[in-house]
DNA sequence: GCAACGAATGTTTGCGCCAACATCGCGGCG
DNA sequence: CGCCGCGATGTTGGCGCAAACATTCGTTGC
């Protein structure tokens, strides 16, 4: 419209100039002088198209800019090539790193990402997120870090794929999980094989499956080792928690090694063990859990489990996928990603005294 | 397809049996006994609608379960409620907290967040990057850390709203920026204020805008002071490159005040002082930039360059909505959000030898 | 008492695309 | 030589929704 006569507002200031609808299959098709359908067939690489023809349209979208519009086409077909993600939060290391490589493994796929951050941690705010992305039309939904939540059966909207992380919700749907148990096993044996009586925990927070069952595995290695299994301590997978349970284990002589819940709770406290006095690793050893890139240039650099983020929002993305062609999940339980635990300096055999 | 005959899987045993569509507003309407259109203007709050009538409408959308569907929706009305996010990588501490801040304002205005992340620095990877969510249908796009392109001019696809964050495109579209300068500034002067005869700088990647900026400013701040100039070191953000950047420093017995592009360069930095036996802040001070979580908690805790990406979120999403009403860019330039500076045990005077 | 109005609701139309079917033309085969 | 089959293309219809316009009916003003 406006295209007679004056040219829709040439330079009016505004970057963008000419809000005229951008070109439809309809445009491309008469300037390739072929039909609308064809063009469709060309957009979707269909193989009946004489190579010709095909040139032809290229050469018409390129010159127009035309770009397919999605909503038209997921309209159509029903498919939005699109993925949901939920998190918890962004900045949790974990969550972040896993994100990312969903995100890359869907592009890879040339399906988008749609990202729902949720704040509470209650099931109304989970199923307000379901809800969120299922009205922004999504083919799947990877659901993060599912946390404790206040209800014991959170019943997802069912009628789509689902995928989740580290979740209880995996005993109802396909899951991926980093099989935080085999973590909390190497960190603990590793300090036992180094000769400490026992190992101290610094559990995350008890609302999370991750902490939960790092916790259990700590205890079932010390167990079956025949150690013997100090009190727990909790922290909230800050600095700030892990140096408060740093306080106390340092006031007590006999801790000669602590298992971490996360790497931000062993800085805390390989802080809390400093101040102190008591140095490490040659009093005491600390065993963290994430591996965080900044990890090996702590002071002293730590020793930790490495997670494969990469492998996890890879397997996120796989098991969805794998659902959208067989139309219903196919793999239930958990998919483990392993650990493995990195040897730095904080961890030493315990002092000879 | 092999639909016949037997029914299509009933109870075959995957979560989502029944891939019967959704509920339609045709649906809803003949339950409510109403026209479709009714149901539309309910569903969009519309006020001409008689009371009762929306409560009966509200009530057939409850049973069937009712969403609608955004696509039909974006397709009639030509907006999508979706933001697009082009971010190089999700990892960085920045891009990261950034994000969750803009998923944060984008959820509270319901519109969804769809995130593509560019690997390559390249123009044409931002151009894929522009590409695939211009055809995945957003109504604006935010490009986060916008690195130094291998073209002098980038030309956005236009036509479409854009905020810049941190980059050097704000000069074409409205941006949000984190004052890097006064930053600097801040960190540069208070070691000054503190004695140091200079500060010497770690700075991040040549094709970073915001190292780019953090140098300059650290650079005008010493000419101003009328303070010697040190050579520049560079890094590339990763603690690693901190350390290489620490060794040469921590050999020359001139240096004792340093000024790191970032906290992970500084703890790297640290790192290379204390293996080099030059005590902080006693001989040397350190100060970096971002305030990540963990640098309170540091061996020595890090006097930083707090940033907000919070306000820096909410500010691109604000900056987006703008433009949308008014259909055009308003604001040219970039929207500074001012840094602060955390003085913590990293920097003291110098020694007073 | 009647025209004019406006609120509540219905009808029509088309957004851009794709699935399904229809058509056309050409070469092969009995 | 005529029919079949297949590859290339065109035509029709409808996905679910909302804008624009049409209709109904109860009010108000003079």
């Amino acid at each position: 419209m406006a295209k007679d006569g004056e040219v829709a507002k040439p330079g009016s200031g505004g970057p963008f100039e000419a809000r005229t609808r951008p070109p439809s299959m309809a445009d491309v098709a008469e300037m390739a002088g072929v039909s609308s359908q064809t063009v469709s067939r060309v957009a979707n690489n269909r193989s009946n198209v004489d190579e010709a023809t095909r040139e032809r349209v290229l050469a018409a979208m390129q010159v127009l800019g035309y770009r397919p519009n999605t909503a038209a086409r997921a309209l159509a077909t029903g498919k939005f090539r699109m993925l949901g993600v939920i998190s918890f939060g962004l900045n949790a290391y974990g969550n972040a790193r896993t994100l990312e490589a969903i995100v890359a493994a869907a592009q890879d796929a040339d399906y988008s990402v749609n990202v729902v951050s949720v704040r509470a941690q209650t099931e109304s705010a989970v199923r307000d997120a379901f809800d969120r992305l299922t009205m922004q039309a999504v083919d799947g939904i990877i659901l993060i870090e599912a946390q404790i939540l206040d209800t014991p059966a959170l019943r997802l909207p069912s009628g789509l794929p689902v995928v989740v992380v580290d979740g209880e919700e995996s005993r109802r749907h396909p899951g991926v999980d980093t099989n935080q148990a085999e973590g909390a096993r190497l960190a603990t044996a590793h300090l036992l094989d180094l000769g400490h009586r026992t190992v101290w925990h610094v559990c995350g927070p008890q609302d999370s499956y991750a902490a939960r069952r790092r916790a259990e595995s700590w205890h079932r290695t010390l167990k079956a080792a025949g150690a013997p299994v100090p009190p727990l301590l909790y922290g909230d997978w800050s600095a700030a928690s892990g140096y408060a349970a740093g306080l106390e284990l340092a006031a007590n002589p006999e801790v000669s090694a602590i298992f971490a819940g996360n790497d931000q709770m062993a800085l805390g406290v390989v802080r809390a063990l400093h101040e102190a006095g008591r140095s490490i690793p040659d009093e005491v050893s600390v065993v963290g859990f994430d591996d965080l890139a900044e990890s090996a240039w702590f002071l002293p650099s730590l020793t930790t489990i490495h997670q494969d983020f990469e492998e996890v929002g890879r397997q996120c993305v796989a098991l969805l996928f794998d659902q959208f062609r067989s139309g219903h999940a196919t793999v239930h339980g958990a998919t483990p990603v392993a650990p493995t635990l990195i040897v730095r300096d904080s961890t030493s055999a315990p002092p000879t005294s």
